[in-house]
DNA sequence: GGCCAGGGGATTA
DNA sequence: TAATCCCATGGC
């Protein structure tokens, strides 16, 4: 482990590090000084830069990620997919898609942990994001390992001040939080989700981590919408197409669906088929950033 | 299938 | 100060 760990990717493309980070699918990436990003992956902390080059791609800057752990970080950023491919596709013959793309190009869906993925996710339900991130930073301050930190990834530009409160650890694993009591969590202040997280934790460690989608069903706390989320971020499933009530507000607006959840899932499958995935995540940037948009 | 409590906090009226 | 809303689920 050195103080100068860092990886570089060249030829990256279709990548805009703001957008990815910001489409709702991920709790644990904070602006950095300079445009960077800085997140936790596993224990890891990184600082991620894009560098734009002549020609449309760029070179990717990972600091503080190991030598030699390149392939997991292609695998976690979705690298080898072909993103200007699937902005194509979603954009042929459909108007509304061609303007979310346009909003939210540059966006890719991380290949995230399964366990941080449903943890995240159960404490997203009836939340808004910036409370989920509080939630998920006491959850970890209090019961995670300390964050493996390797180089200098300070959160230098966050309201305009170093924050020593976020990522400074990692998810708690399974069994420590099947251990716990739902009074034990009342600091981390998660309400009526605190029984689902321990819950669910109680049945990861009896079963183990489940392996197919239709199996987050049976987790407490664990509905259609989350299960969604989990099976897309967390399980490489990139047709799911969660619908929540931003995913309404916008279908329901802009294709003329009638504003239920069923209808609007349908209606998704059928036009957007294995792509589903991606074209949840443009239409929900999209919709998030209504009005104040700078791509538009 | 519809209704509503569950927690908490930010925003709006 | 009160009402409303938020990437819902579970129980009735």
């Amino acid at each position: 482990m050195s103080a100068m760990d860092k990886i570089t990717i060249e030829g990256v493309r279709d990548f805009d590090p703001a957008r990815t980070f910001c489409c709702g699918q991920c709790f644990r990436w904070y602006p950095s000084a300079g445009g960077a990003w800085t997140g936790l992956v596993g224990t890891r902390r990184v600082r991620v830069l894009f560098l734009p080059e002549k020609g449309g791609g760029g070179r990717l800057e990972i600091t503080g990620a190991e030598p030699g752990q390149e392939a997991f970080w292609r695998r976690y950023f979705d690298l080898d997919r072909d993103y200007g491919e699937i902005e194509r596709r979603l954009s042929d013959g459909d108007p509304v898609m061609e303007q979310a793309v346009r909003a939210g190009r540059g966006i890719r869906i991380l290949r995230q942990d399964l366990w941080e993925t449903i943890v995240s996710f159960l404490i997203s339900q009836n939340n808004n994001i910036p409370r989920i991130q509080g939630c998920i930073e006491r959850l970890c301050l209090e019961f995670g390992d300390p964050s493996d930190i390797s180089a200098n990834t300070d959160l230098s530009d966050r309201e305009g001040q170093s924050d020593g409160s976020i990522l400074q650890a990692a998810i708690p694993a399974p069994e420590v939080l099947a251990a716990l009591e739902p009074e034990d969590l009342s600091e981390v202040r998660l309400g009526y989700r605190a029984k689902y997280l321990i819950g669910t934790a109680r049945a990861v460690c009896r079963r183990g981590l489940p392996e197919s989608g239709d199996d987050l069903l049976a987790l407490p706390g664990v509905g259609p919408k989350v299960a969604d989320c989990i099976r897309l971020f967390g399980m490489g499933e990139v047709d799911r197409f969660p619908v929540d009530v931003w995913i309404r507000r916008v279908m329901s607006r802009m294709y003329g669906l009638p504003d239920r959840t069923d209808s609007i899932r349908d209606f998704a499958r059928e036009r957007f088929g294995d792509l589903g995935g991606f074209a949840q995540q443009y239409l929900f940037y999209w919709q998030r950033n209504a009005g104040k948009n700078t791509a538009d």
